[in-house]
DNA sequence: ACCATTCTGAAAGTAAGTTTCATCCGTGGC
DNA sequence: GCCACGGATGAAACTTACTTTCAGAATGGT
């Protein structure tokens, strides 16, 4: 019987319409003409009937109360209010920046800046309204206990993975990243209980990162994944699903404000991690600190 | 003659509530009873149906409905989704968060998690209000021009570095990071007019960066700092200073959400570079996606 | 006491939402 | 190439929610 993979339930008031984006690679075809309508206009699909609405999406009334379903929905009804809730809070942002958007041919730096910065802060505080402190607790309880800690993640996500093994260090803890898939794996042949497995990819899908975690779970030791897609590949070899909250352009291929999301994610893990042990890690962070001192030069006036 | 009291509509999306309790002296007994119970608390009534909202009131479906016309609304569905959004619309702003505050001791992790999500996406934001983007151009125009690029960067600015190092690469710049002091002194020397080299540093003073950074202007080439202190060594041996505006706490030394700031300017940067060349770079952008392809698991269909 | 008017809920009626099921289609095994 | 299987899908049956109708009860004026 399988270990319950917890997917962090988008939780409490807020966030559905971002589920529901993250859902949208994993829905079926009929579904998605759904989420699509639902996602570009929340308000509009609030004032429809599922009658109404499935006639939109070209579809059969079925199909959307499946939809329901698949968001984590009880029924359509419950689905109109939600939508309607959150349509009513999120007092769009006056100017014509679209969210998620891609930037305009003719685009200005100024424009440039201003839709990048809106972007990230967006995924940045998206992902924390929808990251379930539950999981997260479990998580850091998890890594607490572990001997030792694997950190995997390939390509914009190894800087991640990267960087949080380099967080863990100074804090003391036993962490390792490994950007290499053949290292990874002997790493994570070697896990055992009581370890833990980080696994990073915005996708899900990096096969790389899923078939390490998997490894890692083999061997005992409690994964964790960290994606932006809630039932993309690499969560079903999770113990844990963190997920992140960036709707990523076309142009921005990199997943740029997905990175961001992702630290943002990576930095709560840390401190969760940091304040369970206060005194020590706040020690830890000295010492380290201090061994880069002879590396500084001098003035800079601190900003208090 | 009838008296069809029409009074004036609640007026597109706010103010039912209100309206609704002006009305209430006007309201049949039994009609009051479901007023009541709405104004109490719209959320839960949106949350009833009908025939539960009736049965709460201690009266009949029919009166229900007599309210919802009453109170303006066509029918019951229509009052539901409206409370809905106005029970959403009326919750507060996220209490008084101290700006770069630090996390209190006795923090859960709902409260971190909100903290620095708060601080990571300021960070952001007011990084890009004080970003200038004329100094961003010529910084563009600098990169676009240069026939190679030289990344510095240390410690956690490395992984920033690194980040820029990796996207200048996918659209086919030429541009390195050198995560060792020696060897990226060996390159600095080899720069010359024309090109470019960007020292990466939050508080402006790692002299290893700064080093570096000045032995390419020594060569000849246009030199960059990214930095959150204007006034650090580092902007003195550097032609465009491109400042992030970070407010670190105490408790996070890592820099936490400075390196979100570094990184939504050099996400700028970018795009910036890539808006330049439209068509190669996201010529090249597919390509460098195409060439991963092989390393993604099936599942996740990615829409359209 | 009587009628007119309004209020009210029961019940009938209609529309909306939900479930079931047969069919279809693509995939993978033989 | 054929077949079995499983998921996806919409038609239709079904259930529940919503709306209307209507007759009785309450009120209030004369």
């Amino acid at each position: 019987m399988a270990k319950t993979t917890k997917v962090s339930a988008t939780h409490e008031s807020s966030g559905l319409i971002l589920h529901i984006s993250g859902l949208l690679p994993s829905l079926s075809p009929a579904e998605q003409r759904v989420a699509r309508l639902v996602v570009a206009d929340p308000a509009d699909a609030a004032r429809r009937t599922i009658t109404d609405l499935a006639t939109a999406a070209e579809t059969s009334e079925a199909t959307v109360i499946r939809f329901c379903r698949s968001v984590g929905m009880e029924g359509y009804p419950q689905l109109r209010i939600r939508l309607a809730a959150e349509a009513a809070r999120r007092v769009e942002p006056p100017d014509a920046r679209v969210v998620g958007g891609d930037i305009p041919p003719g685009a200005d730096l100024a424009q440039i800046i201003a839709t990048i910065a809106f972007n990230d802060a967006r995924a940045v505080e998206e992902t924390a309204e929808q990251l379930d402190p539950a999981v997260c607790e479990q998580v850091v309880d998890a890594i607490n206990g572990a001997s030792r800690v694997d950190i995997y993640g390939a390509g914009a996500s190894g800087f991640v993975a990267s960087d949080f093994q380099q967080k863990l260090h100074r804090i003391g803890r036993i962490a390792f990243y490994w950007p290499d898939v053949h290292t990874a794996l002997t790493s994570a042949a070697l896990l055992g209980k009581g370890d833990v497995a980080v696994g990073i990819s915005h996708s899900g899908t990096t096969s790389d990162v899923v078939e390490v975690l998997q490894q890692g779970r083999a061997r005992g030791a409690t994964t964790v994944a960290l994606t932006n897609f809630p039932r993309s590949p690499i969560t079903e070899v999770a113990d844990y699903v963190l997920t992140t909250a960036a709707r990523e352009t076309t142009y921005r291929s990199g997943a740029m404000a997905s990175r961001l999301a992702q630290l943002t994610v990576v930095d709560c893990l840390f401190v969760g991690v940091a304040a369970r042990n206060r005194t020590k890690a706040r020690r830890a962070l000295e010492v380290t600190a201090e061994a880069v001192q002879t590396h500084r030069v001098g003035a800079a006036r601190r900003s208090k």
